[in-house]
DNA sequence: TTGAAAGCGCTAACAC
DNA sequence: GTGTTAGCGCTTTCAA
């Protein structure tokens, strides 16, 4: 690669000092250089070439205009489009992002932390895996700037977190689908301790109880390595014990459940009626349009960076956002008259 | 944020030089270094919680490890795909990627260069929108080691390309659908300029007329922005006219047209046929499994990052490489007998 | 108005 | 074996 102009440089092509080629090019000359010179110097950076060494700035001045994102699991629609506006949101503040995706994997998730921190990104942003608490409190010992995203650790104390309330989530759907007379709806998601999928749950059961007088919610919990195995037969099994709704609690289950259900060329809603997590572009082409559970996803992207940039600026108090979520009702939660 | 620790603070706590320290966390200091000396500062840069800061040493190397990756639209499930697979690839050759999305717009693409380029990218991968053959040329004329993924542009030659047969590729799902007895191809596509999407059509239109006869064949050509507003009309179009299969050029159009589909109640293959360029993951919730033209796209990444590496490593030689796509043949495509 | 110079953290040539 | 030092490109203080 040729060699790249440099402040030097132009400072040597023009006889004059690298000092007053800095001031110019970042626009600090007010009152300080002659506009003749100024203006030399400008169009000398153009005709050279020149673009500024932002690894050098960032050394001087330690601070990188970088953000990391590290999101669980990028093949996830969820963390794909957060991580859209997360950019946009950087862009517009004139920070850039630097991605990972850690797949779940708690190691490859503190690999990733150390690498940005490497890196200089001057904050975090973070959705992380199960078995990461003590990447957090290490990043929040070291009062390395980071915010918590979509993931929440209640024995992670005093930091920075985005959310929705899963709770109250679940809580909704169960009200929606209770008021367009369903009876017995059951839950398909994911076996796992993350908090906010427990939430999730939670909600469902509470108001399935308490709203359908369901003695034991009907739960279906599957571990995710063995999702695609594992479904047929537990889809199979709703089919027959007489529940009317399936509420998947994730795009990705979603997916795979309703794969099953074109496979077994079972009508919806009519045979059985379906609720999903999070939107998704896909389910257009389903054979019934489908309601959804939307998470303000521009919003949280917007609030991630909000609270990081805030921090990075200095904030010292911890905020946690709790979001709020809304139903898309559309054909696959309505049972026929 | 806390002072990090450097070199400096490890060779003042144990009143050794900063030199001898970058050599032993280095692992350079076979025969220089005591065992015990080294040992002793491997410790204290744990203790101290030691990591190396990236940039002083970018700087310093005039190398930063890592690549960059312009995309033309994030939202583009191939572009998706093959972001991870290029990412993968570079990590295991211990390089980073920094991403950027152009969004099929040129000004944006060109900003996006030099974003990366003032970040001392050691290469960039691309996928260029139209328009940019200026920037190309630039890039060319620095040289600064680049590859072109998926786009070609003939006029700015001697440049390196990693890119499909696209021309071969729709004559073989011509080849594939007159074998299972359809007669009345159509072809809906993106009206673009882009060299590889004209090659598609280029593909689609010779086969149609060498093997079907056909004097004109059937090409719709959409504008991308309306794309949804005009994509029902010209289906319904298709569905009066004779048509019995509809070949979508890329997974964007394949998703609404599948959707007017849906809508409109049709039935696939029976009363219409379906051949699809890319996979999608989505095609599973489809009431018929969807035969399409599948991409190396893990080769593409591979090649991608292997070519780059090789330029950043001072190989001149332009290299353009062409990979084959395969048919993966469905019920869509399958006239029921 | 202008320039000299220190120093960000690191590597590596060189001296001892 | 170990230390000194120049310098990567830049910003900014201080002096002129």
């Amino acid at each position: 690669m040729r060699k790249k102009t440099s402040l030097k440089d132009i400072a040597d092509a023009l006889g004059v000092s690298i000092a007053i080629v800095s001031y110019v090019l970042n626009n600090k000359h007010e009152g300080r250089v002659s506009e003749y010179k100024a203006n030399q110097i400008k169009e000398m950076a153009k005709k050279m070439n020149y673009f500024p060494n932002q690894i050098a700035k960032s050394l001087r001045k330690d601070k990188t205009y970088t953000l990391g994102l590290i999101i669980a699991d990028i093949s996830n629609l969820f963390y794909s489009n957060i991580a859209r506006y997360i950019e946009d949101e950087s862009k517009r503040h004139n920070y850039n992002v630097i991605f990972g995706s850690a797949d779940e994997n708690a190691d490859k998730f503190k690999e990733l932390v150390h690498v940005m921190l490497s890196r200089q990104v001057d904050g975090i942003i973070l959705a992380a895996p199960k078995g990461t608490e003590a990447t957090l409190n290490y990043l929040r010992e070291q009062h390395i700037p980071f915010v918590l995203i979509d993931r929440h650790f209640p024995e992670v104390v005093n930091i920075n977190t985005i959310g929705i309330n899963n709770y109250q989530a679940s809580y909704s759907v169960v009200e929606h689908i209770t008021e367009n007379g369903f009876k017995k709806p059951a839950m398909v998601t994911l076996s796992t301790d993350l908090y906010h999928m427990k939430e999730r749950t939670l909600g469902f059961k509470h108001a399935s109880t308490e709203l359908l007088g369901m003695q034991s919610p009907e739960v279906v919990e599957i571990e995710e390595d063995i999702l695609s195995d594992e479904i047929e037969g537990q889809m199979l099994n709703l089919l027959k014990n007489g529940t009317d709704l399936i509420y998947f609690s994730t795009n990705k289950i979603a997916m795979e459940g309703l794969a099953v259900l074109v496979e077994h060329n079972v009508k919806v809603p009519k045979k059985m009626g379906i609720v999903c997590f999070d939107k998704a572009d896909a389910y257009k082409i389903f054979h019934t349009s489908i309601t959804y559970v939307e998470q303000p996803l521009r919003q949280m992207g917007h609030e991630a960076v909000e609270v990081l940039l805030s921090l990075i600026n200095g904030n010292q108090f911890a905020k946690s956002i709790v979001l709020g979520t809304h139903i898309v009702a559309q054909d696959s939660s309505k049972l026929p008259k």
